[in-house]
DNA sequence: ATGGTGGTTATCACTATTTGATATTGCCGA
DNA sequence: TCGGCAATATCAAATAGTGATAACCACCAT
């Protein structure tokens, strides 16, 4: 296989993670042969991970089916991760303050390389299900959150990331110009928030603020999606990013 | 080491296993050190195993101090687990329901061997961390949602778990004698709900009821955190029981 | 500055463990 | 009932992981 220059490298752990990897929102149960397929293992290869990640609890097995699926203990990795990571205490009490005054969904994101990924989400109207689960990641750069949060950082970064960092275009309206998210940026930086609409689904407003270290950089942003139909732009900005802001200015990145 | 008598057993990628493990509320950084002495791991495979989980980015590490911590792509595992399993979809806007309409946390929890586990959770009132995120793990007998979910079972399987599944004394009030908790069960079952009171936590109310399958069997209950300041059992049962009820036999198990 | 200590990184010969090809079994639909 | 696909089981070959040891480094106390 792909041998890696690096004697420290244990490929056969890489290939158990394969498999867990394998799993997504469009791929939640998978046999051996499904398995096989999407991570071009051997099949034999594939037959002991499988096996080992099952007996080790990390996989639950439908004796009928003999399908694969992610077991509990995903969510138990998750729940190690939310104590590790000291933003999201500091944040949670916020977002609950929030969500409670303004009775809209509210979200925590932060920034993972080139994509954005939602830590902390509390719904609170009925919407589409990816959006109310906690773990989803999108490019940064077609999202209010990550166009907040490159809005601290230097010009050049800025301008890295517009020319580099993907794209996808999520909905007929989705904006993939780059030059125009540079300067989406740009006015983000000025205003110290950035509002969307119909960037990832079409109906929806999304604004989001940063939220600041002691340097002033943003790796986290307090972002609300708000139905399109019932309000407009001007409206989410009058009724609601006063208190974005101070829950967001309030969390001390 | 230890050989389990499986030729299909992959050691390595279970030592990999181990160290992800080895993370948990009270172990959220560690050091190489540290992960020797958790996983009790040669030095030498801990190195490539912590070495290799962070080349694939399971684990991020800090520069200066060389701790290892879980990294995003935990909560990516735990999106991948809300997508696998088909009850979240179905509960999830029943708690969004629920929360709005009554202004409380909700929970879903589900059984998980002798321990259930919080799979949502829709904080609404500020409340001790623990209690705010996905993941966490307790024991069943403990539990209003875990006794719910055995009062729908068979007499020989409470007996069965009633003398056999942990306990833990979490508060000074944990209600820690058997006999007592199988007749609490067996009351929860005429009612068709459980409520308890300073289990896990002082002060704290917690009602269940449970998710019933087609079979009539529960693998699932929706549950409540109540301040027991603020409401006593019985003005809790006034108030929230009926609704409670509802969301929980409109999902369908 | 200096030396000591604890922890991290690097090296390597040995062999246990994984590999991957193949054989067998079991299951489901035609 | 049979045919075909997928899941299990087996095994000799050799690679990949082991674990002991050594070098390195950063920090602290002297």
């Amino acid at each position: 296989m792909e041998r890696k220059r690096d004697s420290l490298y244990a490929s056969t752990l890489a290939r158990g993670l394969q498999i867990l990897r394998a799993f997504d929102e469009s791929h939640v149960a998978l046999s051996l042969t499904d398995l096989v397929a999407r991570t071009g293992l051997e099949k034999s290869a594939v037959q002991r991970m499988a096996h080992t990640l099952h007996v080790e609890g990390m996989l639950d097995r439908d004796p009928k089916s003999r399908l694969y699926r992610p077991s509990h203990a995903w969510l138990e990795l998750a729940y190690a991760y939310y104590w590790s990571d000291p933003l999201i205490a500091r944040a949670l009490p916020k977002l609950i303050e929030f969500s409670r005054a303004m009775g809209e969904t509210v979200n925590l994101a932060q920034i993972s390389g080139d994509h954005i990924i939602y830590s902390l989400r509390l719904p609170n109207q009925r919407t589409h299900f990816a959006a109310s689960i906690v773990g989803r990641r999108l490019p940064a750069l077609n999202t209010a959150s990550g166009r907040v949060m490159l809005s601290t950082r230097s010009d050049e970064e800025i301008g890295h990331a517009c020319s580099r960092w993907p794209l996808v275009q999520a909905t007929r309206k989705t904006l993939m110009d780059r030059s125009d998210i540079a300067r989406h940026i740009k006015s983000a930086r000025e205003d110290g928030f950035c509002i969307t609409r119909d960037q990832m689904l079409l109906n929806e407003i999304s604004l989001a603020a940063p939220v600041r270290g002691t340097d002033g950089q943003a790796h986290a942003a307090v972002q609300i999606s708000i139905s399109g139909i019932a309000f407009n732009e001007k409206q989410v900005l009058e009724r609601f990013l006063p208190s974005l802001l101070d829950t967001a200015a309030g969390i001390l990145g």
